[in-house]
DNA sequence: GCGTTGCGAAACTCAGCCGTATCGAAATCA
DNA sequence: TGATTTCGATACGGCTGAGTTTCGCAACGC
């Protein structure tokens, strides 16, 4: 592999570049794939190429194993910021549910959350990639709300953050599981966010804040 | 495939009686396999014929496909009876949490737990089966829970019973999962407990209860 | 034009698994 | 003993997918 050397001063390699077109296609391709259901271990190199158009030597030249392809298309998932930052503490919060509860009627984010939540025991290296594209970024968006609650009086002042935005999440994904019905109630986001505000205890007296 | 007459008027097929030997082998290869992190899908009946040390027709006489194998054998996984029913509610909930906390700490129960979250999308019998046999009892038993606390005062009169419960083992669920560590601390479900107790808000006078 | 590299398509070998069939031996009852 | 059914083992044909190779063509720099 000889290199040329551009005008720029930037090393290329001889020959004719590889098609960036090409590249997002495979990617696209297996998103397209993973979302409507198929599992990472189920899917093949074959559907990649044929459902991109492209063939198969063409992925192999660019990554060695499924696994690598796989870490590379989630790495693409833009984490659609969920940024409230709004008024209350209350509405930020239960707008954050809401963006969980809407995603997560999304078929295709849902296969993309089982492959997070299920082939991440067998491949760390996927497990590492949803942590920092998607956990990560939310569990830092509601840590700011949280604190800001704490300053502005409107929680507790030792509320454990970690503990809250467990409790949150925790019951948004347990609800949209296990619920009976399919689909969940319009105002769960609502719920959640009162019954963890209010605690389970009874309240000697209730200011009404 | 005539039918004998016992003694006790009870029906039997002639010849050989299949061995019930072999179809406890066969259930617990299957378990086996999926607590080393086999997907459903990747699941083999040839693997599990080896495992088992037995013939493949000794499984399809018995099985017609894989799905019905595997929801058979998750039919067996006896629900380890998670009833505490002690003395506070605080200590009840702190218990079921432990009890959840340390099944997590079990690579198999890991993998079994994911095969629910995950398969359960595209097997719905599957689903149907997880349900049931872990799900429910485990709800029945915390719900009863918190009815008593409801009742003795120890938790507010209008508490939303399956509120709580989502919130507590989602808690529990998600930062098992999430957590930075890959172990979650000891203390993990007395905290999860004690702040979904006390509420994010601030608590205008401090009864200590 | 020439050398080099990438392209898609197709063919290839190799492995694993499916579901069925066949075998001789074993277990049961009449 | 004989009829019947199951047992484990093995083999079979068929399929799918992995990963490689080959092919003719396209795209680039020189």
């Amino acid at each position: 592999m000889k290199t040329q050397q551009t005008a720029e001063g930037v090393a290329r390699p001889a020959g004719r570049p590889r098609s960036e077109k090409a590249e997002r296609s495979i990617i696209e391709a297996t998103l397209e794939l993973l979302g409507e259901g198929i599992g990472v271990s189920e899917l093949s190199i074959e559907s990649i190429a044929s459902r991109a158009g492209v063939g198969k030597t063409t992925i192999y030249r660019r990554w060695s194993n499924k696994e690598d392809l796989v870490v590379d298309a989630l790495a693409t998932l833009k984490p659609p910021i969920p940024l409230p930052q709004g008024g209350t503490v209350r509405d930020d919060l239960v707008t954050y549910l809401r963006v969980i509860q809407e995603e997560a009627s999304h078929h295709r984010t849902r296969c993309i959350m089982n492959i997070a939540m299920s082939d991440s025991e067998r491949h760390p290296r996927l497990a590492e990639r949803f942590r920092e594209l998607t956990v990560e970024p939310r569990r830092a968006v509601v840590t700011a709300v949280l604190r800001r609650g704490m300053e502005t009086g409107e929680l507790r002042a030792d509320l454990d953050v970690d503990m809250a935005l467990a409790l949150l999440s925790g019951a948004m994904i347990w609800l949209t599981k296990w619920s009976h019905t399919g689909d969940s109630p319009a105002d769960l986001p609502e719920r959640i966010v009162d019954e963890a505000l209010k605690g389970f205890r009874p309240r000697p007296s209730t200011p009404e804040l």
